[in-house]
DNA sequence: GACAATCTGTCAACCGGTTGCCATCTATTG
DNA sequence: CAATAGATGGCAACCGGTTGACAGATTGTC
């Protein structure tokens, strides 16, 4: 299992007065040869400003705790060591870290891409570490990484679990948990509503003649899979299209490449794929055997990956505001941190489709 | 700035005995439902095991230290405990965190998503985290996220800085450091060598008939962009190209696509570009005004990156076996930790020409 | 069997912050 | 002016491992 650790931001010290003058040169005070002796502590603080050790953490983390008087020659004396909070010692007596775990199924997955983004970014404005960990797509894996993590960060980010419920209420039961992309019935969750974006999708295929509509699926222990199925099946009732679901492999361009075959048997002269990667191989295969883009066979991705404009034609997507997702969870959890038990509930994100060039009219 | 935590893998308790054994139901032993007390601590093995807790951490981290006997009474009653390290605790007193620092231009530019799977990959047999920060191209914003990070992790791994040599060497005087696509003297690197792959895809665009090449170069301050275009100057002498260097405003699709107008106006055939974004912004910006690729103009990428293949026609790409160097430049770094200052020079990994479409024979 | 060399386990100090408790000191009020 | 509440800083214990120093046990040697 691979696990990754985002290091959003480095707190000046503290995350409190983070202006630090640049007044004499850029020289690093302490310049030890080999490993001797490191940064300034608290103990160099309080004795040059002339306190308690204990005044001084409280100086720099208990904001109000100590006298304004106190609080500026302290800060004045930190600032002048050039003074950093070691993070290990500081964690050790608390247990709060600092950081935010977010396990996502493939790092190499652009899809992810955005929510890691969107969660750093949320994260680094509070001075939090995001750790990333890799699920490879099975729930034992995922489960394994998921306690782990769970002893050395302070909350949790699952982006598409593919566990039970009830294993992710129990990690919920210990530390804070947020999920995106699933609903988990107690635990507060991040779902784009695909509804949107799907009927658009559906009504733009049906508008340029297509009556029968395949769906690529994904991994079958994806609850977004089964969530925008659903959607696809509703959009196609209302729109008077036949709809019909294809499985796949893997969620990959080469999951996709391998699902031409049944695109093809099926009929269907449009295709959604459950991702765009699936879209994108898809569209490979199929022009690799002569078949014309958009004008035999419309393509409509989901997600509006990095790369989907690469392709000729550019790739039709569902967008799902991935990266607000992932700044969605964060704060969720920042709440948390904050003691709001608050409500629980689903957070709903919008979809929305980005015609290019992958669909169009059907030319028969 | 940005900080990306790897965390490539957790050991079990340190890395020996990883054999977990499943035997019980899958509980958690120590359920606690606010924020108690948590893991069992090497006390609690002690207390179990009838020794001392320094016997314990002896047991667990300095194999040969305790007897046979003993060692095994420790880790049986480590497994029952179901014991993990605090990483947090064992940092403070020693100092090693098991960490080691990566720092690329821009999380997003899926050309370092080889580097730093690549490093991960391999710190992760040694159990080491890899903990990723962002500079932005910018050389101040780089030498501070350094800075930071150096008192947090082992060691570092700059892949493509745009700092001054010295501010590497300084660094490097403090902590292990290792550098990838650039040469520091003194500092050991690793370092694609390019001349194999620029004289491949020279040699093939004069084999098709060019006689004028440009250049699309990266960021200024890029030691590898400068050193791609020697070797273009170089192997264009050799075949007996004309060849001419064009600026790049930034690195990026959008790059590619400003570009464009300077490749058209400078009447070259075939174009090498500092890097495979460049090269589609290029391709799309060009095809767009109806240029004809790569009948008209030849364009080859550097890289390899994810989506290079996703374009029509595919990219003709210069691989640099990025995997290769971040797995590299991590086991310098794991090799510098034992103590062995070992050899500081440069390590080579070759490059090499991957033809797809975007290159070939020139249509007069 | 006496004595030295080697093993093995224990003691205690330490890493660098945090925090409950208490003693002062100051400010407010009667 | 005395009594009292609140603000402020100090003391010391603690978080969970690590490690140098040392003593007792074991083994080997002559």
């Amino acid at each position: 299992m691979a696990t990754v650790l985002l290091f959003v931001a480095m707190p000046d010290y503290d995350g409190a007065v983070t202006q630090a003058t640049n007044s004499g040169a850029a020289t690093v005070p302490t310049r030890r040869g080999r490993g001797e002796k490191s940064s300034p502590t608290i103990y160099d603080i309080a004795k040059l400003a002339g306190v308690n050790p204990s005044t001084v953490s409280r100086a720099l983390s208990k904001p109000g705790r100590v006298s304004a008087k106190t609080q500026k020659i302290i800060e004045d004396a930190a600032e002048q060591l050039n003074y950093r909070v070691n993070p290990f010692a500081r964690a050790l007596p608390t247990g709060r870290t600092q950081t935010i775990g977010l396990i996502v199924a493939d790092i190499t997955n652009p899809t992810f891409f955005d929510i890691i983004r969107g969660a750093e970014t949320t994260g680094s404005a509070r001075d939090y570490t995001l750790v990333l960990a890799e699920s490879a797509e099975s729930p034992e894996t995922e489960l394994t990484a998921a306690r782990r993590m769970l002893s050395t960060v302070d909350g949790l980010i699952l982006a598409s679990p593919r566990m039970d419920d009830e294993q992710i209420r129990a990690l919920a039961s210990d530390k804070p948990v947020a999920v995106i992309n699933r609903e988990v019935d107690g635990v507060p969750c991040v779902v784009p509503d695909v509804n949107k974006g799907i009927s658009q999708a559906v009504r733009s295929l049906a508008a340029n003649g297509h009556h029968q509509l395949a769906f690529v699926a994904g991994p079958p222990l994806s609850w977004m899979s089964r969530r925008r199925w659903e959607g696809v099946q509703a959009a196609c009732d209302w729109y008077k299209l036949g709809a019909v679901r294809l499985e796949s492999s893997k969620p990959t361009v080469d999951g996709g490449r391998q699902a031409a075959r049944d695109v093809l048997g099926s009929g269907a002269t449009a295709v959604i794929t459950y991702n765009d990667l699936l879209a994108i191989g898809l569209m490979q295969e199929l022009q690799a055997a002569g078949v014309r883009v958009p004008d035999q066979i419309s393509i409509v991705g989901f997600d509006d990956i990095f790369g989907a404009d690469f392709t000729t034609p550019a790739l039709t997507t569902v967008r799902s505001p991935l990266g607000e997702c992932g700044s969605r969870a964060a704060a969720l959890l920042l709440d948390m941190f904050l003691g709001n038990e608050g409500p629980v509930g689903v957070v709903r994100v919008d979809t929305e489709l980005v015609v290019r060039g992958s669909s169009g009219r059907l030319i028969a």
